[in-house]
DNA sequence: TTTAAATTGTTTAAATTTAAACTAAATATA
DNA sequence: TATATTTAGTTTAAATTTAAACAATTTAAA
């Protein structure tokens, strides 16, 4: 931890804390995405197969919304995940303005043999924390993530 | 905090660690690009001016590596920034091989404008946790970042 | 010394991402 | 009903980023 003050106690505490927080979602971020690549699939699209394997069914604004990208990269991702056989898009009866993804058989076999080694990586990289530290980290983060996500700045 | 055990008590702790740093990072650093917008930079760009405004002179490869990005894209967003009058590169004679680059009249003073008002933002943002928990958070962090990083996987 | 290897930075092409304009469908309002 | 607004998703152009090939310089090894 730095000791001068350079612009306050307060804000040297926050820029600290947020010079850190970069550096550690990229380093395991750089770190997973390299993983990642090995399965044949692009991140984004590794996100879309791992949302849609635990979650089933959505519409693709529900997909844009986890994972904060923006609706014209996701109707990139998924024609091209469409384009490989691994999802379906479903255009719901009800209200034809919605379009629901899901997996198709042969993308239901990708999860199943990427998913779990994939998450044995990240569980591997991330043990340079013990239990303990993991879940302080984890509640800490979640408030940090929930509260500013909520917070119309 | 799930309670249901998908693939194990330690990957299911290290998944849900991971989600909640990937989320915190990105719904943070979606507010700070937004804040940093409005000086006219773009992110990377904002990130240059700095590191060197902190550091002073750094070589290229210095501040890649600081930032960890590729060089290619240094290279882009120094050309920019010295199209704007904002950087300078200097040759260095002991080692022809190094460029070194530092902030011009005019970058200082950008570098002087924008940086405080950006920490103040990111002080505002993150005060949704008190002191403790940041200090506790960084903490973490840092242990996260700095260990895997050095770890060759 | 001279060749080979490593380091530093740039260029290029391709992939990714965003923002803005757009289409289509549903809902609200006059 | 008819028009305007909102919502959901796509298209397009531009910006960003990466990876790989490249050039220049330095260092190491034969």
């Amino acid at each position: 931890m730095k000791t001068t003050k350079k612009y306050g106690k307060k804000i040297d505490l926050a820029l600290s804390l947020w010079v850190k927080l970069s550096r550690a979602f990229t380093v395991v971020q750089q770190k997973a995405a390299e993983d990642i690549r090995k399965s044949g699939l692009t991140v984004p699209q590794f996100a879309v197969i791992e949302c849609l394997g635990h979650l089933g069914e959505l519409s693709i604004g529900e997909l844009t919304k986890k994972q904060l990208v923006t609706g014209g990269n996701m109707t990139l991702v998924l024609d091209n995940l469409e384009k490989e056989g691994l999802i379906k898009r479903r255009r719901l009866q009800e209200n034809r303005k919605i379009i629901k993804v899901s997996l198709t058989e042969k993308g239901k076999q990708k999860f199943l043999k990427t998913f779990l080694p994939h998450a044995k990586f990240i569980s591997m990289l991330l043990s340079v924390l013990n239990e303990t530290e993991q879940k302080t980290l984890a509640n800490l983060l979640k408030k940090l993530g929930k509260t500013i996500q909520n917070k119309n700045i």
